[in-house]
DNA sequence: ATACATGAAACCGTATACGATTGTTCAGTG
DNA sequence: CACTGAACAATCGTATACGGTTTCATGTAT
């Protein structure tokens, strides 16, 4: 029982934890440059364990790295972003079809709850806010699959996603006002359990449809 | 122009790709303990570099690491063996589907040949032959997979599977022949420009029946 | 004979140090 | 004034060194 209780197990994991944290978090905008021996310093440790979290940032494509230049946290330029939704629509549409039959009364209570107040913030839109219910939404839905890894391929993407504070809704406000309808349409699938196949078309269309809306914006420009 | 001209960037690139590559080739199997010195001295560098690839390595989930301990080749335990499976037929029908219009006649015919290699394979059946066969086979069909989130986590998946030399098909030899028909079936989709939902639904369930056929083997035993 | 304590050996984790690479600034020249 | 090139500063890449943890073998007590 150290007084501290620092808890987090080695210097590298702190350190990747810690980075992540405030990646995620937004303190660092993408572009950000992360220069090792700064944040060394300010973690109180060394280089090396730094390193290591911030390759294994780079695995999870939360973070550049180039070589004898340096990391900079990862930014997501448009392609990128078509690239990032569109796995995530497959791997979210079948991670929320997984995990459909295992969604109770009470989950579904809570999803509807969010989906309630996403509606509400349709008046005075806030799209930062919007975005981060619409997280909250889906993850009540994903979070139950079964299978380790595409739940952590689903973590990731939105991780991914997440450089983006404030998600297309911003940009295509008309797409929120259609994404809460699917919302509730998809819980209406989940509450009368109907297929796996029916509920993943609509979670991966729900996803599609975003990104649709998205790119047609960004061809009218 | 050096004279070796190892080409490899940094050190722990190398270090990366020559445990990648060693692992892959099987010349390491499941459990076989790596220790950071004796690598490094084998690849004349340090222990640190040697640290960074197996971290990337551990990322990808051909390495498993434990605290003080040390890292181990990754093996495959049958639940694992679920969720990767699972998780690369989802993964493994969108590639393919999002790769089929742009398969020409000439890779139908590629994969069509090997798929006959297959076939002759099957009279005096070797497992590990086939296995590569197989992975041949598929790899024409989701190569041209556009969006390359995908495609990674595609070779990442067979990557895993990897660690079993023969797959499913030493223990259940009969899904050997319903697999070589299903590829036929497969290629005359893709042949017809079948729609892409379609493609998507015969490459997964293709995959999830090697994946059912295993798991009722397990069962009877 | 079994269980437990003790010690040593192997190995990992991290700090420090130094060489290597990149990007930048500034003087010199056309 | 624009351009080239060389010195400089910042930062990365890796080697080495040492402290810490785990594991295993040995010996002792019950």
């Amino acid at each position: 029982m150290v007084e501290s209780m620092v808890a987090a197990g080695s210097k590298s994991e702190q350190a990747y934890a810690a980075i992540k944290d405030q990646i995620l978090q937004g303190l660092y905008s993408p572009g950000y440059r992360l220069v090792l021996s700064k944040i060394a310093d300010g973690l109180g440790v060394s280089v090396v364990p730094v390193r290591e979290a911030i390759r294994r940032l780079e695995a999870e494509g939360l973070v550049k790295f180039e070589r004898n230049v340096g990391a900079t946290v990862a930014g997501i330029d448009p392609v990128e972003y078509l690239y990032t939704m569109q796995t995530l629509s497959i791997l979210e549409g079948a991670a929320t079809a997984l995990s459909a039959p295992l969604i109770g009364a009470a989950d579904v209570a809570r999803a509807r709850a969010v989906n309630a107040e996403m509606r509400a913030c349709l008046e005075h839109f806030d799209p930062i806010r919007f975005t981060q219910l619409n997280k909250d939404f889906h993850s009540v839905l994903f979070e139950h699959c079964p299978n380790p890894h595409i739940l952590g391929l689903v973590h990731q993407g939105w991780d991914q996603l997440g450089s983006l504070r404030s998600s297309t809704f911003r940009f295509v406000p008309g797409r929120a006002h259609e994404s809460v309808d699917e919302h509730e349409a998809l819980l209406r699938l989940i509450e009368t359990a109907a297929g796996a196949e029916d509920i993943e078309k609509a979670a991966r269309l729900h996803r599609s449809a975003t990104l649709d809306a998205y790119l047609n914006q960004a061809k009218n420009i």
